[in-house]
RNA sequence: GGGCGCAUAGCUCAGAGGUAGAGCACUACGUUGACAUCGUAGUGGUCGUAGGUUCGAUCCCUGCUGCGCCCACCA
């Protein structure tokens, strides 16, 4: 027998989904989930128990309905992140700064890698993620490594991969290049500095504004705007750069905006990206004066020689001022770039690195989206990726760190380059190229972006570049399920490599989930101190009553304010389905294999199938949509709403009938002995169909639950046609009718324990019969008698039948007619709305025949409760 | 500067061209055998604003306002 108390801790630990996550069906059609790997340094947090919640579910009904799913793990070795936090730890327990080299490094972060890889996995499963952890790859396995390398060489050889010396977003702490999408803008508090910039052949000066005035040591040119007339007569003459005098171009470049601090600008292309354009356009020289640490270089007055850029910037603008160079000072706020990871500003610096032609990839990929091969869910993102895409650059790949997949290409004593698979290759290439046999040759120092082989992970973790079975059944049959964050990271590069690489896309479906903030819809983040940790939640509540929790407040395009109360409502749904199956054990219910829903012949019971065919349709293609709110809020409503405030109600007399004593049956025998049988088993069939459909969700109890009823294997639910329109019928008067009585009691403040007799009145209902079927019933929800009125009445006006009951003197004349009244106000105003619509010939011509034929029956459905109650009334003044 | 999303009950959010919904909260009443992690009955909304399309708009279209986000630029 099941606890009294629901506590998912006593079970949920007893069950693994592992062997049904590794199952195949090979002659079922193929789907496969590929879960976002996480960093290797992670742990689970609100933002991924939700992203993984969401694709076991669609794992879980993917198999129920039959499919042969792979549901892929991975870990992503997360390379400037990885190395980050591995280094800092061995600078903490004292390694000296600058004394690790690169093999002791890797050693460590390898170390590091297999005794805290397992942390974030281990929280998976405690999730209860079902993926097939035997199929558990890695970004830096030996597999991806050789995967990489291939591609690597792939791209390089059809021209889409290049090195190049080029400016790009330099990261001063990280010490090396990082990609347009790692930058992040935050507006700072700045100052905008007017220097004085003097002519060098006469004593004139022309003013030039600057947020940063340390890079004047690299300035090769001072522009204008073509367009601006006052300084139109200078473009042409020369100006001297303050604190080192070297003379300078006054130039007319259209970049140069007149509205914007003084009109003229100080043009430095080793530092700055428009100031590189410029110096493209007119041919100036590149003046580099910082070094890859953000200090400045040999270039420039010794004074300033290994000083820091902020440090550096200070004393300029002290020495300009000394010198009476600065004209003006104005705070500005200006946002600037910073690095994602290490939280400096970023420096434009001119370095060689790879370059892959995203531009040329973004074509098909474009298209693969345009034409509906793959598709965004909610549509709306396609729009972000578009707009990406559309104006994607080059993607710089190559990273100064040490941490990730070694760029496959060697240089020859002369620089030559030679890109390929193996050194033993890269030797061959060299042979042939010098025409010599022994090279020495030294490999590239960097390694590739973490996004290079994730871009790679659809196939990659399907056997690429080896054609395996897997490989040609489940590529191009996936879901990603991810935030819209990394649509551009990850989503995007996966779709550009995988056109290029397999020639096919990858999925056919991307899923972006909202974001998961605090209660008041804040961003949850360590700093704020408001970040709700998923592994508590579940200790708390139950994995599955998170699990519930996520999937019931999830909405597509919309994000999630999480707070504790949502999963208290989670774990309650559960806790109301244990009691279900308790009161279902304690009458003896058990599911009966041999039980057909169309042997069905009690109305309530025929309802009640009816009632969970129709969830399990509605569960069913809201699974199809990905609609988990609606998912979730079907099977609540069929539960709470109908299972157990209806059905179980109306048949526990039958339950209970034995233990009455005969002065307690009132009269209503019903044929107890056959019909019990039928009721426990139409009851055990009721729940395990909702423990079916709840399995995706809330696998924890629904293996529980499921074991109780005698149901190991979980299948999705197949019903049979039943006829239950005349059972329907009369389940919904009944519940009308004691709805409308309940309402009658509070109404006249009858406490609800008070008996009533009541005198059931109907020309379209058997009244005796529904007496014997459902009095004892009624009577205990309602505590309501069925027998002879003496005393005065109140009545209940129902559809088609009305209900008088009982009330002694209790009953105020005078305020039942009043009441009375107002309904009568109310159904007439109703009616004439109805009607007056029903006699407008627009109307009329216009609408579907259906909505006109609902009108007609809705002002049917009126004239009778308007009739009744003008009986009831006209009734009410004879007394 | 370009783009996207959102605006519905006190709160969190569904929703559909034809009688406005749920959960929570709130009010009143209620624990004898499934469940107080509960039950019953209620209170509560001119669906942001101004126009347009339509027989009919809260829903479709346009403008506006407010909030959030993304991209680009910023000397």
């Amino acid at each position: 027998m099941l606890d009294k108390n629901f506590n998912p801790e006593s079970f949920e630990k007893s069950f693994s989904f592992e062997i049904e996550a590794s199952l195949r069906k090979p002659n079922a059609e193929p789907f496969m989930v590929l879960l976002p790997p996480p960093n290797v340094t992670g742990s689970l947090h609100m933002g991924h128990a939700l992203c993984y919640t969401l694709q076991d579910i669609i794992a879980r009904y993917k198999r129920l309905m039959g499919y042969d799913v792979v549901f892929q793990p991975g870990l992503d070795h997360a390379g400037i992140v990885t190395q980050l936090l591995v280094e800092k730890s061995l600078y903490e327990g004292g390694a000296e700064k600058g004394s690790l080299t690169r093999e002791t490094l890797l050693k460590e972060i390898w170390f590091f890698k297999e005794n805290s890889g397992n942390t974030i996995l281990n929280q998976i499963k405690t999730l209860g993620i079902s993926c097939d952890f035997s199929r558990l790859r890695f970004t830096m396995d030996e597999d991806s490594r050789k995967a990489v390398t291939k591609m690597f060489v792939k791209l390089f050889e059809n021209g889409l991969l290049h090195r190049r010396k080029k400016m790009i977003n330099w990261d001063p702490l990280i010490g090396s290049a990082i990609s347009d999408l790692e930058i992040v803008e935050k507006e700072v508090d700045s100052y905008l500095w007017y220097i004085k910039y003097r002519l060098a052949d006469s004593s004139e000066s022309i003013t030039v504004a600057t947020t940063r005035p340390e890079t004047l040591f690299g300035d090769v040119a001072v522009a204008v705007n073509p367009s601006d007339q006052r300084y139109l007569h200078l473009v042409g003459r020369e100006v001297m750069v303050p604190l080192v005098n070297r003379k300078v171009p006054i130039i007319a470049d259209s970049h140069a905006d007149p509205e914007k601090g003084s009109g003229a600008v100080k043009v430095t292309p080793a530092h700055d990206f428009n100031d590189y354009d410029i110096g493209v356009r007119h041919k100036l020289p590149i003046l580099e004066i910082m070094n890859l640490r953000g200090e400045l270089n040999e270039n420039v007055p010794e004074l300033f020689q290994k000083m820091d850029r902020f440090v550096a910037r200070r004393k300029v603008v002290e020495l300009l001022e000394k010198k009476e160079l600065l004209e003006k000072v104005e705070t500005i706020k200006q946002k600037i770039p910073f690095g994602d990871r290490s939280n400096v500003p970023i420096e434009p610096m001119i370095t060689y690195q790879w370059f892959v032609d995203a531009e040329k990839l973004a074509v098909s990929a474009v298209k693969a989206v345009e034409n509906g091969k793959i598709k965004f869910i909610p549509k709306h993102w396609e729009n972000l990726y578009f707009e990406w895409l559309n104006n994607v650059r080059p993607w710089c790949v190559s990273r100064q760190i040490w941490w990730g997949h070694r760029i496959p290409a060697w240089y020859g004593p002369d620089g030559q380059i030679f890109v390929a698979e193996s050194l033993e290759e890269a030797t061959v290439k060299a042979g042939q190229f010098y025409g010599k046999n022994v090279v020495e040759l030294v490999q590239d120092e960097d390694v590739l972006d973490t996004w290079f082989s994730s871009g790679m992970w659809p196939f990659v973790t399907l056997g690429w570049p080896r054609q395996t079975s897997d490989l040609g059944r489940f590529y191009s049959k996936m879901i990603i399920v991810t935030g819209f964050d990394i649509i551009f990271f990850w989503i995007a590069r996966m779709i550009m490599m995988g056109l290029f690489c397999m020639d096919e896309v990858p999925f056919c479906e991307v899923y972006i989930h909202g974001l998961i903030r605090d209660e008041k819809g804040q961003k949850m983040s360590k700093s704020k101190g408001n970040v709700i940790n998923p592994l508590d939640l579940c200790k708390k509540y139950g994995v599955d009553s998170v699990r519930w929790t996520l999937a019931s407040t999830t909405s597509p395009g919309r994000d999630i304010k999480m707070n504790e109360h949502s999963v208290e409502n989670g774990r309650n749904f559960l806790t109301k389905l244990w009691n279900v199956v308790r009161f279902a054990k304690m009458n003896g219910c058990l599911y009966n294999h041999d039980f057909k829903v169309e042997d069905v012949s009690y109305p309530m019971a025929k309802w009640i199938v009816y009632k969970i065919k129709q969830m399990v349709s509605q569960v069913g293609s809201a699974m199809a949509e990905y609609r988990f709110d609606e998912v979730t809020h079907h099977l609540y409503h069929c539960l709470w709403d109908s299972f157990c405030d209806w059905y179980m109600e109306f048949i526990k007399p039958i339950f209970q009938q034995s233990s009455l004593k005969n002065d307690e049956k009132r009269g209503y025998d019903l044929p107890h002995t056959l019909l019990k049988k039928d009721i426990r088993d139409t009851t055990s069939w009721a729940i395990v169909q909702f423990v079916r459909v709840l399995y995706p969700i809330a696998p924890f109890i629904s293996k529980k639950l499921s074991g109780e009823m005698g149901v190991m294997e979980i299948s999705w639910p197949i019903i049979g046609e039943i006829d239950a329109a005349e059972a329907i019928e009369e389940v919904e008067f009944l519940k009308s009718a004691i709805s409308s009585v309940r309402s009658m009691k509070q109404y006249l403040h009858i406490p609800p324990t008070e008996k009533v007799s009541v005198r059931l009145e109907s020309d379209s209902y058997d009244v005796a019969d529904l007496i014997v079927k459902y009095g004892e019933a009624m009577h205990r929800m309602v505590g309501i008698n069925f027998g002879k009125i003496t005393e005065q009445t109140v009545p209940v006006v129902l559809n088609r039948a009305v209900i008088y009951m009982e009330l002694g003197s209790k009953i105020d004349m005078g305020k039942e007619r009043v009441r009375l009244s107002q309904d009568m106000k109310k159904l007439l105003q109703n009616k004439e709305n109805m009607l007056f619509r029903l006699a407008n010939e627009d109307f009329l011509n216009n609408a579907p025949e259906e909505t006109i034929w609902d009108h007609q029956k809705r002002v049917e459905e009126i004239e009778d409760k308007i009739q009744k109650i003008d009986y009831v009334l006209r009734s009410l003044e004879v007394v």
